[in-house]
DNA sequence: TTTGGTGCAAATTCTTTGCATCTCT
DNA sequence: AGAGATGCAAAGAATTTGCACCAAA
């Protein structure tokens, strides 16, 4: 597999579709789930490579942290997310900590740096409310 | 089970003893495959399960993030790691980005902040080495 | 003697892969 | 024809769990 033809595909156009058009960040069962709404036969397989695929192509970001599962975001800038400890919901944080990690990062440690992963975690909203006894 | 009083047995403390002593930051496997070696008979099971227990009891805590295995790290104190994008080796950072980052969390998203994680990526010292030509 | 822990093996969960078939060029 | 893609099912990898037995309080 040589890959560097990579065609657009009825299921891979509708994965990407779902994808951009959710803050979800949802988990490649969760596309498959939304995704067989529009194509009933589409399989696990395809939608796994189709997300493996999107993601190489940097159409889409892998977020992988916390759980067993990997979760997949159709906004593949370089940005921050929160995550629930409670419900496991991963949301989008503002950019204003990016410029300054970047700036902020002297690590005399041998390493060349080329990226980073900052998730957050708390309670959201919801759970917050539902859990607000505590 | 109502976990409020856990044992120290022996393998329970070997695999702490094991995760304090190194800063490799081991996977499952890895810790297995040491603790082994001072008890031959110990499981796989029993070793998640103590692993699982350590990080309830804040003693390890865990490392998920961008690969497909946990790994642990006997340092229980919040820091930041960076990991190598060609071996998967994962170091530890010093603690100076900590109060910068704290201090800057103003998230305004409705979260309740209660912990985060930053894991930077890069190049560790060998494998810049080995991969100069490129 | 009750509660927690262990080893072993089976089961789960998430993800990847082999294969025959299909679809574009 | 030939490369990439698909659905299905089986395989893999990492982790968890059921169970019978063991051990410390």
């Amino acid at each position: 597999m040589i890959m560097n033809n990579f065609r657009m595909t009825p299921q891979r156009r509708i994965i990407l579709e779902e994808l951009k058009k959710t803050r979800k960040h949802p988990t490649a069962d969760e596309v498959y789930h939304s995704v067989r709404k529009k194509l009933p036969d589409i399989s696990m397989g395809t939608v796994y490579r189709n997300l493996e695929i999107l993601t190489k192509q940097e159409e889409v970001q892998v977020i992988r942290n916390g759980g067993k599962k990997k979760r997949y975001d159709g906004n593949s800038t370089k940005h921050f997310h929160i995550k629930c400890t409670n419900c496991g919901r991963i949301d989008d944080l503002p950019e204003n900590l990016v410029g300054l990690i970047k700036k902020n990062i002297t690590v005399d440690c041998g390493y060349e740096i080329t990226g980073y992963s900052l998730v957050l975690y708390g309670l959201c909203p919801d759970c917050k409310k539902k859990l607000g006894g505590k």
